[in-house]
DNA sequence: TGACGTCACTTGTCCTAACGAGTGATGACT
DNA sequence: AGTCATCACTCGTTAGGACAAGTGACGTCA
C-alpha cells in the first residue's frame, strides 16, 4: 500500500520504488525480491504493470529473473578480470591480445578467405574488393569462466610478403607478432574501445546475462613503413573483464594552461 | 501470413524475423518499419506478442521507437568522436581528460566534499574515512552534441602538499596537470575501461538512447613518488564517443613463442 | 532408504480489451 | 492566406484472464 504518486507511468513508479529500494541497501545483493503477486498486492496494481516494472530494473541491470524462481538483486560486483593492454610482460605475450596467459581456445579457430567489407577496408586502410585472411578464435579463461571472441584479419598483400605466413596465416597472436617481427618490422598499433549491446549470437557465445555490454577492441598493428598489417578484434561481456592502459608521459606540461 | 516455427516463443520468432529483414538489408537504415498493427496481421499475433518482440529488439539497440510516429531501423552509426587518450598533442592539452580541445562547460561545475567510499579508497589506496575534494562538471561537444559527465577527485591530504591547490582543488583539467607539474611531479597514469548501463539520471544527463551503454573511463594519475595523486572519471554514451590508445612498442619480441 | 510423483510456488507466454497521448495531415473557419 | 479544430494514425499504459513451464519441497510408494 505504499502509496505512489510522483513521476510518469504507473510501472514507472513502482520501478522507481524498487530501484530505490536495492540501490538504499535494502536489498542484500543476490538476495532474493518479493515475487511478482506480492509486488502486485504492495503496489495495489495489476501483473502488466508489476511485469513493466520489472523489465525496466533488467534493462538496467539492477536485477536478474530466474524463471521458476524470483528476481534477485544483481550483485554489482565490478570486473574481476583486467586485461592490461600495452603493457610490458614476458617476451613471449608482450604483444599478445588479450594479454595474460591465461586463456585457453575453446575450440578448433576457424579460418576463412573473405574480402574487404565496409568497416574493414577503411581500418586496414584497403581498397574495397581486397582479399583477406580470417580467423576466428574462442577464447576461455577458465579459472573466472569469461569468454571473448577474437579475430584475426590479415590481407593477402601482407600475409605474401612476409616469409612464414604466407602458409599458414592462422597462427596464435604471439606466433604472429613473432613473424612480422623476424620479417624486419618495427611494431606499432592503435587500440580502439568501443561498446554496444550484444547480437543475438553474441549473447549465446559469450553467455550473457541481460543488459550485460560488450566491450570491442580492435586493435590495428603497423609495421615499419607505417602501413596497416593486421587488424585484432577482442569482444567479451563488461561485466566480467575491464581494460587497463599504463601510460608514462615522456614529455612535461611546458607552459601554463590560459585558462 | 509468413508462418513461422522454429524456435521459441512466438514473439522471439516474430523477433528472430524483423532482424533477420533489417540485418539483410531490407530496411533502410532510419526507415520506418511496419507499425503494430501490420507485423500482428502480417504475422497473425496479438499486439501484446507485437510489443513484446519489438522490445526485444529495442533492448538490442537495433531499432528505436517514436510516440506517435513508429519504429526505425537505427543507423548502425559508429561513433562520430574519438577520443584520443594518452597521445601527445598541443602543450595544454596534453594530459587533459578528456583529449581534445572542443569541450565547453555545460554549467558551473559543483564542488563538494566527501570521504571515501569503498571503490574510491580502493582505486587512491587510501584509507576509510579520508576526506576528499569532489569536482563533478557536464562538457559538451558543441559539434555533434556528445555529452561526458566528468568528476575529480583529490584527496585532502594531496590538496594540502601541494601549493596552488589547497584553496581551489576545483580547477579545470589541464591547469591541475600543471599545477602538478609546477610541484614537482612526474606524472604517470593507468586509465581503466569498463562498460556498463547507465542508470536513470545518467540516461537523462547524457541524453542517451534505448540500449546505449556508456563507457567509463577511470585515470589515476600518480606523481614521482609514485603516488596517487588524482582519480578522474570520465563517462559518456558509447554511440557517441570511442577511445583510442597509440601504443608504440619499445622492446620487439625476444625470442620465439613456444607454440 | 531411495526413487518418484504430486503440489505449490515461481516466472514465461499469449490473448482480449480499453483508453491515454503524441504526430501529422486535412479541411473548415476567420 | 493564415489559423486552428478535427481526425486518423501511431505507440504507451493498464487491466484481467488463462495456461505453459521451471523449481523445490513434501510425501508416498516400492
Amino acid at each position: 500500500m505504499s502509496e505512489i504518486q510522483r513521476p510518469g507511468a504507473l510501472y514507472q513508479q513502482v520501478a522507481a520504488a524498487i530501484r530505490e529500494a536495492i540501490l538504499a541497501g535494502e536489498f542484500e545483493p543476490d538476495s532474493l525480491l518479493p515475487s511478482e503477486a506480492q509486488l502486485m498486492a504492495r503496489y495495489g496494481v495489476s501483473r502488466p504493470t508489476v511485469r513493466n516494472a520489472i523489465a525496466a530494473l533488467r534493462a538496467e541491470g539492477l536485477i536478474d529473473v530466474r524463471h521458476g524462481k524470483g528476481s534477485f538483486v544483481r550483485s554489482s560486483g565490478q570486473p574481476v578480470l583486467t586485461l592490461e593492454q600495452g603493457v610490458s610482460r614476458t617476451a613471449e605475450d608482450e604483444f599478445v591480445m588479450p594479454s595474460g596467459d591465461i586463456w585457453q581456445e575453446a575450440e578448433e579457430p576457424s579460418t576463412y578467405r573473405i574480402r574487404t567489407t565496409k568497416t574493414t577496408g577503411q581500418l586496414l586502410q584497403l581498397d574495397v574488393e581486397e582479399a583477406l585472411f580470417g580467423c576466428d578464435r574462442l577464447l576461455i579463461d577458465p579459472s573466472t569462466g569469461t569468454r571473448a571472441m577474437h579475430r584475426t584479419l590479415i590481407p593477402f598483400e601482407v600475409a605474401e610478403a612476409v616469409p612464414l605466413l604466407g602458409q599458414e596465416p592462422c597462427k596464435p597472436s604471439a606466433a604472429l607478432y613473432w613473424v612480422l617481427t623476424q620479417a624486419g618490422h618495427k611494431l606499432t598499433w592503435t587500440e580502439t574501445v568501443r561498446a554496444r549491446m550484444p547480437l543475438p549470437d553474441e549473447r549465446t557465445t559469450l553467455q550473457l546475462s541481460d543488459a550485460t555490454p560488450i566491450l570491442h577492441v580492435s586493435r590495428i598493428t603497423h609495421g615499419t613503413d607505417d602501413r596497416a598489417l593486421i587488424l585484432e578484434e577482442l569482444r567479451f561481456g563488461a561485466d566480467r573483464a575491464e581494460l587497463a592502459y599504463r601510460i608514462t608521459a615522456d614529455k612535461q606540461p611546458a607552459r601554463r594552461p590560459r585558462s
